[in-house]
DNA sequence: ATCTATTTGTACGTATGTATT
DNA sequence: AAATACATACGTACAAATAGA
């Protein structure tokens, strides 16, 4: 038996079914308000609760005034994010499922971007570096390290023309980003693990010039490992929280 | 300069913010309706397409009636997959892109999970294969192997307590899923391959059985090439589209 | 800079639908 | 079967935003 839905549902089901039967594209404009209304025969209200359905879901923005209205949109990358926090909102998700993610996906990302790469992209990537090529001095300045090495993955996996695999790899970078992280760099053995760390990436940069897409995987795949020792050692608790949009 | 934002979008902040700080679980009760207009002095159009903005991203569900209500919602795998088709809709996404990810998620996912798996569980995997063990009698017993044979993927994945990596996995046996295609299995080479494929199936519950990681990790990878192979002869258009809530 | 037209956004009252007791 | 408690749907009035004259 199929389920009795809402009005409010059925008429954001069939608006969704109208932008693809007319082929509408992001930026297209769908029909106003009180149009929408008579198409479907339905209320401002019901119109207007259907709409935020799909808003929600990224598939529509709206605009106020004249050439104003309602917008197909591209689901953004953002909101995207947002949607698989609240996936995870409720269950447990811990640094060592992050980190077999990364482990499994990362390596085989700058594997396949070996070779491919713009010089642009190339110097992106090394001027990145840079941001983080001294030890920093204070616990800030740590801080901006870390998220600045974190923002070399993101960096990478935009170079992927793979949508689903750069969703997921600059997901866990935000993720990774969001924590509050301070790796204590000053005792020796995280010092070491750092500089480890450091070494791959330049290592791969290397390697994703010479279209060396064995020694790409390698080293990701190593630096990955270091990765997560240093997380390890900070004991590291994630907050699972909703993203605020 | 922050964006200003729609009054029914701040309350559905706030209500989210509202949830997290009063620690609320999958089950529990909002206020309602008429409370949480007075909560946030808001009229009762704009709570209501506030509520529908929680509810399109599976954070709500509303029940009428007495003992109704807004009840706050675990997000349902089909939300999270419908939203996941929303975000890929207007993006190219091939085949060869979704083959890069199983290759890379699946073998570790398997290796994960050599020697942790229960009786009935290898039981189940076994029990799903001898679904498509014998080659088909025709076309549509060829669909349902087809599909029982992705099925298997689901039920491993399953088993993992990785819940990213349960999510993206089973997202991708979904789409494979919801491809009508035919593998012509009546043509030699591509019967091979497909026997090929069953091998290493029965070759990883082995492996699973016995603990042996390295073994499941290479056999599955083996099964991923052999799987893509036989994709690629069918030269499959994904049709890219939303999922119908 | 001000006004005007256009389009969405918010408010509010009432009636209807639905599930529980 | 009837009363109750809740969401759902409708319609109108007015507010806010914005493009263009």
């Amino acid at each position: 038996m199929t389920v009795k839905k809402r009005r409010t549902e059925n008429v954001a089901s069939a608006i969704k079914k109208w932008i693809v039967e007319q082929k509408l594209q992001p930026g297209d404009r769908l029909p106003r308000e009180i149009e929408v209304m008579e198409m479907f025969d339905a209320s401002k209200s019901t119109v207007r609760e259907a709409m935020r359905l799909l808003d929600a879901q990224g598939l529509v923005q709206t605009k106020t005034g004249p050439k104003g209205g309602i917008f197909v949109s591209e689901v953004s990358e953002a909101k995207a994010h947002m949607l698989l926090s609240n996936y995870l909102f409720f269950k447990d998700f811990s640094i060592d499922d992050l980190y077999q993610i990364r482990l499994a996906l990362e390596p085989r990302l700058a594997a396949s971007l070996a070779g491919k790469l713009t010089a642009t992209q190339l110097q992106t990537l090394a001027t990145q570096i840079t941001k983080y090529a001294e030890p920093p001095k204070d616990i800030f300045e740590e801080r901006e390290h870390h998220l600045a090495s974190i923002e070399f993955h993101r960096i990478l996996a935009d170079c992927s023309s793979n949508e689903l695999l750069k969703l997921v790899v600059r997901f866990t970078a935000q993720i990774l980003s969001d924590m509050t992280i301070y790796r204590k760099l000053y005792e020796p053995e995280n010092y070491d693990l750092w500089k480890t760390g450091l070494a791959s990436q330049m290592a791969l940069i290397e390697a994703l010039q010479a279209g060396d897409s064995e020694m790409a995987y390698q080293v990701m795949q190593k630096h990955m490992k270091t990765a997560l020792k240093l997380m390890k050692v900070q004991e590291v608790e994630m907050e699972n929280r909703f993203l605020d949009d």
